[in-house]
RNA sequence: GCCGGAGUAGCUCAGUUGGUGAGAGCACGCGUCUCAUAAGCGCGGGGUCGACGGUUCGAAUCCGUCCUCCGGCACCA
């Protein structure tokens, strides 16, 4: 039997899974179980990543161990896959001693390659600044915001790993497989990326303990990037199980989302080729997920629970509309309403509520029992076949939405089908007996048809609907079982309503209270000019608010980030001390102009760094919907430092 | 700023290599059946196909300019 080995990213541990997480896993779910349909030899593998220094330091922070803090990351991970009913067959957590395997395997043949070099990262370091600086950035041998200092040169050890070297190697690939990145957005970004030179990278770290020491220098661990694409290979015996490995590499497929393309179509297959492995077949960008058109982020209250949605109208409901909503590869919005929306007009009308009268027809004029006495509606098998054809088609070619599109159209056929033929009167009339038996079991077969089709994106549901039409679940085989098959006898069996309809309540949206019923307090549609309408059921407590700790800073210096359109650096007076921030506010002011203006920032915000330059805090500003940015400040300047609340 | 993609009905989108009077689903309105989950089915309103020029017998479709939005380079603090 031919397999197929597919994976999705592995997720961090530093945040429970969002709907984002979940759409991508669903969508790989959907393609895992379309492919287990079509008698493929299945592997479907996800997992965690793990060595990552966030996720230390966020253990650290819950005074947990690293590997207990990951241990009960996995078990929330788990529990939200499971709820959605993803049939992952392997999971791999980058700790484990079999990726650690794979990963020093890997890296010990690209090293044997020659294509790691020993290399140092240094440059000047301003002590002030806590950053360092470019030369061209200083002047006079000075750091500019810190004249006094002296900068100190600081070097790191590191090793590098010879990219450059598969500029060519993958353009020509690329050329000779123009399906190894899809969609092609993505596949033309990329190439466009590699023609412009590609640099070596750095693949180790010195000096910390959170990771995979390197085999050829113990000191160093495996920076987090190089250690976790290596999953793909040592979850399946790379460096332990040779066998396993020759079974199931190269990976067919893997599902990953738009934003780590590079990691996998330009650096994986490199450091593949550099260990003189076979490549993945396929590499697929999907696009992201949006909440009422936010980019989901915490700070904006656009994070949707993906069990939420589940426990809302079911797991089915949920991955039907993801799949069938979203053109994969695409980005996809996801909205309350429209879920309900989908959920009512697609589910509780359509499917479902057909699935009912075909069964309560079924019950009432033939007690359940339907035995074909003719030949078969030549409307409706012609519709199932050509459904079921463009359906292999669309899946095969992973647009998962044409594939749920095409079994929908079944449906709707069949809707028209009892409408046109109306049953209710065939069964007046003992003339048109046959008639009414053949009418009716034409209809369980489309059902059934369409159950078969729709078992990847709904495996519960169609289990269900499959066992009323009389229809048998188990192993299932698209070249069997998605054929219009017009003979045999069928039990239909009567139950509640699959879904029942959800009613919305028909009060409009108002802003302070909760617009949408229990589960999920849906946040009302926003008008696109509020980015900041808070959700009314997800206030925050005064405590929360109270930890941010917001301070009036005089802005002493400022200039553009160079080679940044939107960054400007300041150089503030927090009173008690000197700060630096990077803010992103360069498309709305002139430097000069800020200079000796009170600003508004958050002081205790943990630094980050942005261009280089490591920022102290963060300046408040309102950020109009495709506006420019408008810094937050005062008639009558107070003291630098004067707490804000 | 550079590169790429997109602008079609209130919303989400389809429209193959230019050619019958511009489509689907949802939402809305009307009608209708009664098997069914106030579901189904039928009909309908509504669009200067982003703007302006050009090529052509003919342009949503090809070309140019511009506007807006999105994405990547490249940065959400």
């Amino acid at each position: 039997m031919s397999r197929f080995y597919l994976t999705t990213a592995i997720d961090y541990v530093n945040s429970r899974p969002h709907l984002g997480t979940a759409y991508e896993k669903i969508a790989a779910d959907i393609i895992a179980r379309y492919k287990r349909l079509s008698g493929f030899d299945t592997r479907f593998l996800m997992g965690n990543d793990e060595h990552s220094q966030n996720v230390y330091k966020r253990a650290v922070e819950q005074k947990l161990d690293p590997l207990a803090y990951c241990d009960q990351m996995e078990q929330e991970f788990r529990d939200t896959w499971r709820r959605l009913d993803i049939s992952f067959d392997d999971f791999i957590r980058t700790t484990e001693p079999r990726h650690t395997a794979g990963v020093v395997e890997l890296a010990r043949r690209i090293h044997d390659a020659g294509d790691i070099f020993e290399g140092t990262y240094e440059g000047w370091y301003c002590e002030g600044c806590e950053a360092f600086k470019q030369e061209k950035d200083l002047v006079g041998g000075h750091c500019p915001l810190h004249p006094a200092i002296t900068p100190q040169w600081i070097s790191e050890k590191n090793y590098f790993f010879r990219l450059s070297k598969y500029q060519q190697p993958l353009l020509e690939h690329f050329k000779t497989h123009p399906e190894f990145l899809q969609p092609d957005v993505r596949r033309n970004e990329i190439l466009r990326l590699i023609e412009g030179g590609l640099e070596d990278i750095s693949v180790s770290r010195a000096g910390q303990s959170w990771g995979i020491p390197l085999p050829f220098d113990p000191n160093s661990v495996v920076y987090v990037w190089f250690d976790a694409l290596i999953n793909y290979a040592s979850a399946v015996g790379l460096g332990r199980d040779q066998s396993m490995f020759d079974a199931w590499w190269p990976a067919d497929l893997h599902v990953i989302g738009k934003d780590i393309t590079r990691f996998h179509a330009v650096i994986w297959p490199a450091m593949l080729m550099s260990a003189r492995l076979p490549l993945p077949r396929q590499v697929f960008g999907h696009g992201f997920m949006t909440m009422n058109g936010q980019r989901m982020s915490k700070s904006l209250g656009t994070i949707v629970d993906p069990i939420k949605a589940a426990d809302r109208h079911g797991a089915d409901p949920l991955r039907l509309y993801l799949v069938k909503e979203i053109a994969f590869g695409g980005d996809g919005d996801f909205s309350w309403e429209r879920y309900d929306e989908r959920y009512n007009v697609d589910l509780a009308n359509n499917l479902g509520n057909l699935v009912s009268r075909v069964a309560a027809m079924a019950h009432q004029y033939r007690q359940g029992r339907l035995i074909p006495v003719g030949a078969s509606s030549n409307r409706l098998a012609r519709v199932g076949e050509e459904a079921a054809a463009s359906y292999r088609r669309s899946m095969d070619a992973l647009a998962l939405h044409d594939g749920a599109a095409a079994a929908f159209r079944i449906i709707d056929t069949t809707n028209e089908y009892i409408a046109e033929t109306a049953p209710w009167k065939l069964a007046k009339d003992p003339a048109s007996a046959d008639r009414l038996t053949q009418v009716l079991f034409d209809a369980a077969e489309a059902i059934r048809l369409a159950a078969v089709l729709l078992t990847p994106m709904m495996p519960a549901s169609s289990a269900e609907i499959l066992r009323r039409v009389g229809a048998s679940s188990d192993p299932l085989r698209l070249d069997r079982d998605a054929r219009w098959r017009g003979d045999g006898e069928r039990l239909i069996a009567q139950g509640g309503p699959l879904w029942p309809r959800f009613e919305t309540p028909k009060e409009k949206i108002s802003v302070t209270e909760n617009p949408t019923p229990p589960p999920p307090a849906a946040p009302a549609a926003p008008s696109a000019t509020s980015a900041v309408s808070a959700p009314g059921g997800d206030r925050i407590a005064i405590d929360d608010f109270m930890k941010v700790e917001l301070r009036v800073a005089k802005v002493l210096a400022a200039e553009r980030v160079p080679k940044s359109t939107r960054l400007l650096k300041l150089h503030v007076d927090v009173g008690t001390e000197q700060r630096t921030l990077v803010a992103g506010i360069a498309e709305s002011y002139e430097p000069e102009a800020l200079v000796g203006k009170s600003v508004v920032i958050v002081f205790n915000l943990k630094p980050a760094k942005l261009m280089g330059i490591e920022s102290n805090g963060m300046v408040l500003a309102a950020s109009p919907d495709g506006g420019k940015a408008i810094v937050v400040t005062f008639e009558e300047p107070p003291a630098p430092g004067t707490r804000v609340r």
